[in-house]
Formats: structure tokens, sequence, C-alpha cells
DNA sequence: CACTAAAGCGGAGGTGCCTCCGTTTATTTA
DNA sequence: TAAATAAACGGAGGCACCTCCGCTTTAGTG
């Protein structure tokens, strides 16, 4: 199921339907645009209305697109996966590798943040969708794991950590309960395992 | 937590509050027995406001009885499971042992077509409200062991059969598929347990 | 460019949820 | 029995959901 194309903006969904026209693409994207930070800020049960409203679009053209809440928000985290994989990339281009593998850390704490928010949609996503959790779970993983894997060749972080005991660390995360200290503790966190690292690597 | 009477209406919830008024217990009861119709016919979903007006209450009254639709379910439950008990008694004292336990497990039938409507609001009950599903299951399966221990004594059906057992049999009905005909194909299992359940009886 | 069919738009409207508060009623007290 | 008071009633009103269908826009075609 290929996705034919990978602007900054979340395309169609994965079926190879054919391509939309153009109003209708902006519309779409639009609305996800607005949906992901409507469901940051005020959690899933932000009114649809509203974020139709501020896409500038009725509410019949957001039905049309996301027949359900449900579909909306998978496209919507699905996005978010999509720009946290992609963020791995640009990091490493633009900045030494432990500082970039530390700015990745921070943004997955911003990932999980906004999985926290949809964690309810989520499970019934998850349950009835079986190839979200495989897809976006696996492409996090792999996106880690090159970072760590190119931080530990230049030597600015130790050689001998294997990219699921940091994935495990990052773990505790989920498990932190939900006080609203829950951000700097995790940014924290991250802090605290990049001093792991970076403790006796050979650069 | 004693329930202060039982009639064939739903009481008061668990709690030892100070008795309601003449009207408001009225009101309240009526409610759970509308609910308990509309729940059967229409599923969970059904429109809170349509239960109010059935009952010829205001909406207002049916959420300042009931703050939200999970607690009006789980009433609707709580006295479909006391209902179902409650026959266990009545039917060994109007019919021969046997009959009593076939009767009554045709009505357990019933009883778990119900809980299969309202499956998803069970599931979050179940989660919230921990003490719900040990109460219910408990006074079921204490129910049944009394008919067919009393069957058994009689001699009306072997007496070499266990109360769980059956009620294992009967879980078949649970995990059955959804058909439209789940409900004449349960009716047979009953039919055909009891077949075994006499066979080889004393009396 | 003009035209047309197909694709897309959008919002009115019907329904349901839930809250709030002025009005009614049961119960207690005198 | 009548007055006082606490309890309960009920529905209007505000918001959200979702569908339906007449109107608008786009993307082809000659």
């Amino acid at each position: 199921m290929p996705d034919q194309e990978m602007t900054t903006e979340a395309t169609r969904g994965a079926s190879a339907q054919k391509p939309l026209r153009a109003d209708a693409q902006r519309n779409r994207d639009k609305l996800v645009e607005v949906a992901a930070q409507m469901f940051a800020s005020d959690g899933v049960d932000a009114s649809l209305e509203e974020i139709a409203r501020r896409a500038g679009v009725g509410i019949g053209t957001l039905y049309r697109h996301f027949p359900t809440r449900e579909h909306l928000v998978e496209v919507v985290y699905r996005r978010e996966v999509e720009g946290l994989c992609h963020a791995a990339g640009d990091l490493a281009r633009e900045h030494p590798a432990d500082v970039a593998l530390e700015l990745w850390m921070q943004r997955f704490v911003d990932y999980i943040a906004t999985k926290r928010g949809l964690a309810t949609s989520l499970r019934v996503l998850l349950t009835t969708n079986s190839t979200l959790f495989s897809d976006t779970s696996g492409r996090v993983s792999a996106a880690m794991r090159s970072l760590i894997e190119a931080a530990a060749a230049s030597g600015k972080i130790r050689a001998d950590v294997d990219a699921s005991d940091v994935m495990h660390a990052l773990g505790g995360i989920y498990s932190a309960p939900n006080t609203p200290d829950w951000r700097e503790r995790s940014g924290r966190l991250v802090k605290l395992l990049m001093d792991g690292l970076r403790f006796g690597a050979r650069g």
C-alpha cells in the first residue's frame, strides 16, 4: 500500500484511490492540520464543527473526508508518526550525531504526549485497525535505531548500547503518572539518559 | 450494603441514603423500567430523552437520578440479575425440580441476550466499578447451583453432575457468533443439555 | 476558449446531550 | 388544617453530531 507522495502535509489514505481534485486535497490537508492542533490542545473530544470552522470548510466536507471521528484521529496520528520519523533524517543531517539523538528524543516526548491525549480513541483504533500499531511502532523504532547507530559509530556515545535498551528506557515515560509536571520530568529523563550514553564515549 | 426493600421494581442504589420522597421513588422506578425495555429493544444507545418521555418525566429528572448513561445502564443490569436470581426461587416453588431448572436456563439465555446488547457499556462499567462483576456473577452461579442441587436431590436429573460444569456448558452461549438465529440455537442448546442431565436419572 | 459531466462543497435541519433554574409538590411542624 | 421548607420536577436553551441534497467548482474535451 504505497503512499504516492509525501509532502509536509498529510496525503490521502493508504489505499490507492484515484487522486483527489486539487481543491479537495487542499481542504483535506487543511482539516488534518487543524485537527492535529485541536486534538493536541483540547483532546480528542474537540468539536468537529469547530475543526471544520477553523479549517474554513463546511461540516459536510469534514464528514465526507472522515466519516467518523476515529478516521480523523487515525490520520492525524499517522501524520504525527510520519513527522517524527522524518525529523530523524533532518536532525541527523543538521547536527552532530549525539545532539541529533538528544533532540530527537525530546521530540519523541512530545509525540508520546500527543499519544496520551489520543489514548481513548487510539485504544478503539488499535482493536479495529490491526495494522496501525505494527506500522507505526516499527517505523518509530527504526528511526531511533538509525540515530543511535550513527551516534555510536561517530564515537559521540558509547558503542555498547542497544537501541532496544534505549527504547525501553524511554518507555518509562509511558507508564509515568499523568502529573502536571509530567512534561518536565520527561525532559529530565531524556537528559539523564543522554548523559549515560555519552559517558565513556570514544569521541 | 443492604437494599432496604425489594419489590418487582428496582429500588434505590446500594448505598444507604436517606429514603427518597415518594414521587421521586416512583419516577426513578419508572425510568429504570422503561430504560430496561428501551435498552433491550434499541441497544444501549437508546435516546435518553426518549426514555424520559416514555417514562412521563422531564429529561432533567432522568439526569438527576442518573448523572451519566452508565449509571442508568448499571442499575438496569443489576435489576436484570436480581430478576434472574429471584426467578430461581419462584420456579423452584412452582415446578418440578427439573422443569424449574430448564425454565431457568431458558431465562438465562434471555439474560445473556441482554448482556450482549449492553456489552459496550458493560465493558466500561466493569473497568470502572470493580464490584459489579464479582457481585453479579456470584449471585447468578449461586442461583443455578441451588436449582441443580435440588433437581439432583429429587432424582429428576442425574446426581453426578457438577454445577460448574453446567455453567461451563452454558458458557458456550457467550462465545457463539452473533447470527440472527442465535436465539433459537441457544434454546436448542438448553434442551440438549437438559436431555443429557435427565439421562440416567433415578426418578 | 466554451462547454459539460463529475466531483466536491456547505450548511440547514433534525436529533441528542446535558445544565440551569424558576416552579411545583411532598413532608414536617405548629 | 395550614403554613413553611426542603426536595424534586421539567423543559428551555445551548451546543454537538451527522445527513441530505441543491449549488459551485474543477478537469477534461472539442
